[in-house]
DNA sequence: TTGACTGCAAATCATTTGCACTACG
DNA sequence: CGTAGTGCAAATGATTTGCAGTCAA
């Protein structure tokens, strides 16, 4: 709701201009919560509200926003970059189940990798900043259906 | 050493025809252990072995290899495909360590996902069969120089 | 022999960029 | 006003695909 206000402040804070169309790209990120994204499909929604904008201005934006802290990129197997709006708290916590039967991405929130990289970062000498955990499988409605039809997998 | 003779076989068995150009380029692997090479890269090793090769094909190739098994697939933040040979053995405890200063990868074996992964299938009755765990930082060679240099970080 | 495989060039697809125009500060 | 930001179209870069010729089985 406030966060509809502040946009515009945290792009001057960093010296970025304040526009119309990124704050609506914003806003659908914020609408769009928990959502992944493509910029393709970012474009689409901005198009509902502001029928001139070029795709090249999501790119663009989407790049912006990223910058800000405000949205996070996934890359997933198909190589097209996603974007969903980053929730601060649970930064470190927060990994993706990634159904390879219908493509579902799902959030998990476990927080059990602080030890692992601890470890890491000793072994190594390697200091940690981030991490990105994908954990693919089959998610509980697919299993549920191959349970019920029991055809070939695929 | 023996692989080589065995990829005919690999490729007959699951219905593949073997072609020198599919052995040249697991060969390329092979001799590159431990690298990961972008299909570009593998097509470049293969020309000196092949000239007339096509980089369709390894393109190509790289899929079918992937398919059975024999190098994996990962994808980092440029979004380019890169492929290693796969070692069966440490297939789940195999990470990698990504330097957001040089881009270097560092590999990484642990294994404490495991207890991770039963939480998870339990908790989202998600049934994991795979995962993928990067993490970024600054590896030890870039920590030494910044030390070194004290220079402003980018 | 014959269909899978290859090489080549053209096609795709996501993303980037050059440029003239617009509008934020 | 001056410049960062935008829209558009063309450029790029990785990957894919159509097709005619080649070669493994």
């Amino acid at each position: 709701m406030k966060e509809h206000r502040e946009i515009k402040e945290i792009l001057q804070n960093k010296g970025y201009k304040y526009t119309k169309q990124r704050e609506s790209v914003y806003e659908i990120f914020v609408e769009n919560r928990n959502v992944h994204m493509t910029t393709e499909e970012v474009y689409l929604e901005a198009l509902k509200v502001m029928p001139e904008i070029g795709i090249a201005t999501i790119y663009r934006t989407v790049l912006v926003l990223e910058e800000l802290g405000l949205i996070s990129a996934i890359t997933f197997e198909d190589g097209i970059t996603r974007y969903e709006l980053k929730k601060e708290d649970d930064a470190h916590t927060h990994h993706h189940l990634v159904c390879t039967q219908c493509n579902k991405i799902i959030e998990v929130n476990v927080d059990l990798l602080e030890s692992l990289e601890e470890q890491i970062e000793e072994k190594e000498s390697f200091k940690i900043t981030d991490h990105n955990l994908k954990f693919y499988g089959v998610c509980c409605d697919c299993r549920q259906e191959s349970e019920g039809t029991k055809n070939e997998k695929q």
